[in-house]
DNA sequence: ATAATAAACGTATAAAATACGTTTATTATA
DNA sequence: TATAATAAACGTATTTTATACGTTTATTAT
């Protein structure tokens, strides 16, 4: 006893035996933290789950992972399933993997970040679908670790806005600049001075300005513009960080 | 079987059966990219397979996880067991899930991002365990997915050394600011101004002076610093970031 | 004593961030 | 059809930070 103790605490012993064929299989599921932004409002997209445990609580959208199909895959299977779309931004977040994390079953869960662009014909994809837009400042009890997982995302998505594009994911592919200051002050909590942000925007040169104007929130209208991944990704690779504020 | 198909690809459908018991178990994996900073030269922990596939090559260290662990203990167990070491800053990479990654198996594999200080000590201990320290500037060629998994770790080192104190993981806890310069300098493999990486440095005043010298590289010998944790954890909540270059 | 050298200090200039005042385009309505 | 109202767009002065590069200092080997 106490030597077969020794030999797994033995560490050459450990390292030399990768054994494929005693090791352990576990389920490993995909659940998506997907936000949107609508009408000035950060939003996560949950849904009511309809199978036990939990049954009736607010959840997020997942999926188990089969044999056949990677991660990636299975997130994209289950963001065209509730959404009906294709191309949406995704990376992934992080796995949760404590033993005890779904009374259900041993499950490891990989955390899917996605950001929605959020257009009338996509609410309702979505909302037909069974789930809902949920507003992040007044979010209820979500079920398991999931809480967790959107506490996880809503500080990837700032970490990550403070120095790439990320935002305008969340925009309209035309969008002015009233519009991004808008989803930045939602994003990070506070005001920015217009003026300011704008000089800064614009100084970076990564925008190219359209000729239509978007008058939904002005009489005067503002400019719509698109920003120019093109150059954007040259740039990248030399350092460039797309940072719109300090501090 | 059209029925079948249709219902299959009904959204609904899929989403409300999350079927515990019909779903397929998986192997899950965590493989640990572990880099050093020695006498001014980044290398990366590997050893040489010694099962097969792949018998004889070099590998990350790694191992699967059992039901009973979570992906962290795995990686501390992993780790433990290689240095000897139980306080090693470490993060999670990112998952590698391809269904043809290993041709030993179906297996999803967690990276685990890990830092180490490498003291002549740790050298000693990591090496009599069977592994090696390669200089990253000269790696070999790795097995399966395992190139992928240093280059993205390589790539997590560089832009979270941009904004937070992470590069300190590699250096001892006494440090010199010619030490840190070097650890900089190899990270971006580029030189930076002394005079303005010191300047920049100390005007972030999260450095605090010790009374003793490092005269391992100098005649008139440089200070020894500690980093003050206690005051960036303070400050990182409103906003501050450990920047010490703009591009 | 002196030479050699990395470490530490200093200063001038350019660039960027911040604060805040002004003008413009458009529409509703007096 | 003039005018008020308003968000958008533009401008400017000041402060802060980044960059470039010259100088002094502490120590040891010769």
């Amino acid at each position: 006893m106490h030597y077969y103790l020794n030999l797994m605490d033995n560490p050459l012993h450990q390292l030399e035996q990768k054994n494929y064929a005693s090791a352990q299989k576990i389920l490993v599921a995909v659940d998506c933290i997907i936000f949107g932004f609508d009408d000035g409002v950060l939003k996560l997209l949950a849904f009511k789950r309809k199978v036990a445990p939990f049954r009736g609580n607010w959840s997020l959208i997942g999926s188990f992972i089969t044999e056949n199909e990677s991660a990636e895959e299975a997130s994209k299977r289950v963001l065209y399933e509730i959404t009906g779309l294709k191309k949406i931004f995704m990376e992934e977040l992080k796995t949760y993997s404590s033993i005890a994390r779904d009374p259900g079953a041993r499950c490891i869960s990989i955390g899917q970040f996605a950001l929605i662009t959020l257009t009338k014909k996509n609410k309702e994809l979505t909302e037909t679908h069974g789930a809902e837009w949920l507003p992040m400042s007044a979010l209820p009890e979500l079920v398991m670790d999931h809480q967790q997982m959107v506490a996880d995302a809503l500080e990837r998505l700032r970490n990550k806005a403070r120095f790439y594009p990320i935002g305008l994911e969340l925009l309209p592919k035309k969008f002015t600049i009233p519009q991004l200051q808008a989803l930045y002050e939602e994003l990070f909590q506070k005001l920015f001075d217009n003026r300011n942000f704008r000089k800064k925007l614009l100084s970076l040169k990564m925008l190219i300005q359209l000729k239509e104007k978007d008058k939904s929130s002005s009489k005067k209208g503002a400019y719509r513009y698109e920003f120019d991944y093109a150059k954007y990704n040259t740039l990248k690779n030399e350092g460039f960080n797309f940072s719109l504020f300090k501090s």
